[in-house]
DNA sequence: GTGGTCTAGACCACC
DNA sequence: GTGGTCTAGACCACG
């Protein structure tokens, strides 16, 4: 029951927004389907080294979101997900985290060529890095 | 003395943060030359809307990283800076970012060529907001 | 959780800086050992009179020092010092006040012999200043 | 018309009163005696590397204490000191920086004999280097 | 004008 | 409860 989320505790972004962003990712994405089990609060915090307190506030945002659900006595589930909302996360998620990366490249003042280079080096070295792990983690193309 | 430096007070990355991150990209980018005077505390916490502490917190950081230097009385000024360091800096964070854009695209089931297309429009809309604000602040490729 | 610390909120070397150099000498002088669990911010601000946020700004200076480690909701704590590093701060650290000292005492026209009297004088005074506390901060000799 | 005096720009003392101290402490410990002239305001500040507004502060701080006097286009002097502040002055002092040592000292876990050990070198290493510098600033004993 | 220190108090993240 | 960020404004040192 492990995510593939990372977390860094002494990031000045705050916890619970990382682990909010990253399971957010997960579920719009696809890669958590509709039904699918959340790991318990519990084992989430130990998975993450943080407290249970910061992980029932993530269940919790995601829930008054409505994406996911909590079953008294059952666990949590990935809950039903409109595909129009599904589609206009995606875009603008995606579309913002490569505006960040191509703001601080011009800041460094790297050209075009520079960043689709660089861009090839970081899947090459993402699918690699899955791929050593065995779970199957590719980039489906 | 207006730096190109944008902060969005509302995010959950602390304000002293974000300013940090593009001034120390704007320093080692070398879009700020050594010996450059920079703007003074109150300009800047006047130019981008936050309290002078923020601005004093953000400086004596990077002081203390040996960015910048400042002389009581006198003002701020960018410190000289190892090639070495600015080349080893400039790499690890142009690539953190893309790392970071890569893992997010690949959360939301992106592909190779996908991610190519919205770097590419990604660059294009940056570029069309700079050249409309004809601040010269092209991307010099 | 009270620490022996003594400030002059009216001196010329600002409050911040005299609680540094004091509460620096506790830790590298082993008073203060590793591990140990500082006064909360609040609680030192209130026992020094001074505001928290002149704490914060030690507690910061001295994290970044290497010297403490700061949890969030947790409190601080005193971090792990190498020896060779304690050892050396210790030697210079005396060093340097005893070198000041004999300055200002030549500044004066003060001999030798003058300045070993004035030394036992200094030291009898504190010491009964301590016992007169009872709190058992002797000088172990 | 150099003056024995040190200052470091960079310590959390302010400039003004590191040197008002040193220069209080060259004229009541008789070493600048009455009648004696001072260098002038843009001598001095050129030799301490400081602003002349800095000094002006100085000489005037010090003429309202009554310890230096000015004539107008003839220059700065040592003024009369009434033996009683003299003697005063003296002893509060080396009182105080002896103090002062030692509280630094107890606080890393210094004994009395190792203070006056450490006092015999800090005597030795300043007379060698005063007589070095060929000065004639021995300790008179 | 510049930077440097400090206050009193607010709100947030985390345990 | 803990530490972390931020504000609005004051006063000082320095050029």
């Amino acid at each position: 029951m492990l995510l593939p989320i990372q977390i860094s505790p002494s990031s000045p972004e705050p916890m619970y927004h990382q682990i909010e962003v990253q399971l957010r990712g997960l579920i719009l994405g696809g890669r958590l389907a509709e039904g699918a089990p959340l790991p318990s609060i519990r084992e989430l915090a130990l998975d993450l080294s943080c407290s249970v307190i910061t992980i029932r506030r993530v269940y919790q945002d995601l829930e008054n979101e409505g994406l996911i659900r909590t079953r008294q006595g059952t666990g949590t589930f990935v809950a039903q997900v409109r595909m129009e909302d599904r589609e206009r996360n995606r875009l603008e998620t995606v579309a913002r985290v490569f505006r960040e990366a191509v703001e601080t490249a011009l800041r460094y003042d790297c050209g075009r060529t520079d960043m689709h280079r660089l861009l090839d080096e970081a899947i090459d070295r993402l699918e690699l890095e899955a791929s050593a792990q065995g779970k199957g983690e590719d980039t489906r193309e």
